[in-house]
DNA sequence: AAGAGTTTTTGGACGCGGTCTAATAAACAC
DNA sequence: GTGTTTATTAGACCGCGTCCAAAAACTCTT
């Protein structure tokens, strides 16, 4: 399965270890008051390498999340192609959300108030968004054909995934007794999908 | 009107004039090229002055698009009491949308290839938008009641907005023969809404 | 066992954005 | 003139993010 003995020199971290240096940290001095010196030093590691592991501080609060974005557009690939494009959208992005682990409720949600400047953390989650808004997009022109012309893909890939943040953050913020992720997804989405085939 | 003589130092400097001062240096270096410092420079005023009328550096980009969102409130507030919800929210997002000026299309979105890395920028826009889904979703819990729970009141305001974020870029990006603001958020607020009012 | 190749880690430096504080400058009122 | 108010400024500071070149740790080859 796995190539058994990789070759150079081994690795001394990995970003589940950073990711749980930093989660100490941010819940001892809050997001903003940590430094990423701190983070590689308590995961024994230099402040270089945490950058070789995370593009950015931000970043580290977003592993799991990531993890599950990513699987959209596999989700959006197996889609049959006689279901209508808004229906797709919809499943799609519902399997996706019934997909991330069950207990992993990103701190960037839960803690957002605990966490110091609130911007840096919406600024890092939109880009998120945003980045598989893209997918979303080519995935509905391809669908819709050019005759829907540039607005409506772009409208829909914002729509629907602004609606599915939604979910999230209400989902995150639900404390113990909330329903899985997917429920509050489907809720948000549904509509905003209806509303959209309405208009195709 | 106006209080006559205000009290204290003149101001030497304006927004207006360090966005001017912006605009040029980011065509000629891009964004990411160009410094707080050169801005300031060429501006006639010190780096401190800069950070005196803006927050950041990428604030410098969204005057004009910060004050048409201001009116979002206002739009709201004098929705009559018997319309529906979501015909109140599209309208005032409509109406906000029709007031902004005619001429003024940021650069931050006419030029997104040439400002440097595109995902900031999309992202430190997107966030302008979304400090305004508080507005909507206070407006919206208020008309719908607490039967509705926190989610749809937050879904609707993410979807409507990020919808008409969407409109506004594709707008942007028409070039010289697009039709007026209004018009795009137009078709994409409208299936959000009309997907949400039968939902509710 | 010695070297060659590969990959990761590391140190050190740099630029820039953003914040803070204290000093100074430019206006007005008296 | 003195005092008040507000804007500008210098200067320092911190932290993020980038870059580069060197060292470290391991495997494979001979």
């Amino acid at each position: 399965m796995n190539q058994a003995q990789p070759v150079g020199r081994p690795r001394r971290s990995s970003k589940r270890t950073l990711e749980e240096a930093a989660a100490e940290l941010f819940l001892e001095q809050t997001y903003a008051g940590t430094t990423v010196d701190q983070i590689a030093q308590r995961a024994g590691v230099s402040r270089n390498t945490f950058f070789n592991y995370f593009g950015s501080k931000s970043d580290v609060l977003w592993v799991d999340v990531d993890e599950t974005l990513e699987r959209l557009a596999d989700e959006l690939a197996l889609a049959p192609t006689d279901v209508p494009a808004m229906d797709a959208v919809r499943d799609a992005v519902i399997r996706v959300a019934a997909a991330h682990p069950d207990g992993r409720v990103p701190w960037a949600l839960t803690q957002v108030d605990l966490m110091g400047t609130r911007d840096d953390l919406e600024a890092s989650g939109l880009r998120r968004l945003m980045k598989q808004s893209e997918v979303l997009r080519d995935f509905l022109s391809r669908r819709l054909g050019d005759g829907a012309g540039d607005l409506l893909p772009q409208a829909v890939a914002f729509a629907v995934l602004a609606a599915a943040a939604a979910a999230a953050g209400v989902w995150a913020s639900a404390g113990v007794s909330r329903r899985p992720l997917a429920d509050y997804v489907a809720e948000a989405v549904g509509p905003t999908c209806a509303g959209f085939a309405a208009a195709i």
